[in-house]
DNA sequence: GGGATCATGTAACAGGTTACATGATTCA
DNA sequence: TGAATCATGTAACCTGTTACATGATCCC
């Protein structure tokens, strides 16, 4: 006897992708609608973002109809004479309050800065200067705490005294490695807001 | 638009990922055999590489099958009584090899320091501590090439005098995240092959 | 008697990568 | 005449996550 499961989206809980959001964006700083091959080429070689994101046509694609479904954007078939003819993306009124929100919240962990922070970062810079200045300083708030809570991790670690033991070498190890990684962010934000070159940053992270 | 499409990937065997040679480290470890339920205990919380990778029974049991295809466990059936019989795996002589050249080999981007180096790094010092210093150093001088590599790129950018427009601005946050980061890889590098406290590798960071 | 432990998996879902299908039109 | 552009996808194949199936024995 096969039992149906409980069909609870866990997907759906979590919110959409990073890549989900960055095509949010475009489509709103392209004065709010496109289509799927236009959007392709803020993606392709050489465009700013494409340092960053990759993201091939076909999962483009994808999260367009998954934006749709959300309600984030709606769809509209454009018939073209002497060219096929394209669907046109709108983003909705809730598509452009839940991009604002995204962009607002900074990411938890230090991994993530590379990829979704980066995101958040570009968009909201195009998009209000303001909500930038915001997303960098709650960012820098996230970090800061994260390298508090590492320190008095790693210190305890140091009084329990197993830092010589492998195991206790390795935690330690770990540890130190997500501290100088989490510092190393903190300090380049910190050159984010005041636009200081970056020498300037390395030297003051001997300070914090 | 054009789309750079490279198609020799396709055969082309990658390697196993990270877990899988971690699973061959861990039979290695324990005299080079052991059965599923042994090693998951390698991978549950509080275990040292817990904090590093997270792997489910299920999957554990998954890539046990891959390294079996790949020929590099062999797997015996152990009848017990008054206990579930178990599938016993053991390294084999290529399992071995794979695993040395493995350990030796530093990973090619920065992000997979978190990951696949700190597992590298793992069982490299559990096994021979000749190897681990040659990793270590192996690692270094990748990341030390990168860091070259990132400041050039950076130095070009503010010499074409476009990072005053948003692009050429994200542009060089981009690449100056990159280089904080692998900067502090790098530093943490040092520290590991030193064995000198945090603080002073945090003050060495300003010296390079 | 009931939960924890031993032991190995499968099912369903989620998400991403790579290659290719389709077919018109424009341009060198 | 054939390559590139326009435009939207699908198919096959990976990896990973979560939950659950199965059934014994050990310990309280």
């Amino acid at each position: 006897m096969r039992r149906t499961r409980d069909p609870i989206r866990r997907g759906a809980q979590r919110g959409l992708p990073p890549a989900a959001h960055a095509i949010l964006g475009f489509l709103v700083v392209e004065h709010g609608s496109g289509h799927g091959y236009d959007l392709a080429r803020h993606f392709a070689a050489g465009a700013p973002l494409a340092q960053v994101i990759r993201l091939e046509p076909g999962m483009l694609y994808h999260h367009l109809k998954r934006l749709e479904r959300a309600g984030w954007v709606a769809a509209d078939r454009e018939v073209q004479s002497h060219r096929p003819s394209r669907r046109v993306y709108a983003v909705t009124d809730d598509g452009r309050s839940e991009l604002r929100r995204w962009l607002g919240e900074p990411v938890v962990q230090t991994r993530e800065i590379r990829l979704t922070f980066l995101i958040k970062l570009y968009f909201a810079r195009r998009l209000d200067s303001g909500l930038a200045a915001r997303l960098i300083a709650r960012q820098r708030a996230t970090c800061a705490r994260l390298v508090s809570s590492l320190s008095a991790q790693l210190t305890d670690l140091e009084r329990q005294g197993t830092a010589t033991e492998p195991d206790g070498q390795f935690a330690r190890s770990v540890l130190s490695l997500r501290l100088a990684q989490t510092r190393a962010a903190l300090s380049w934000l910190d050159e984010l807001a005041t636009g200081a070159p970056d020498d300037t940053a390395v030297t003051r992270l001997g300070q914090c």
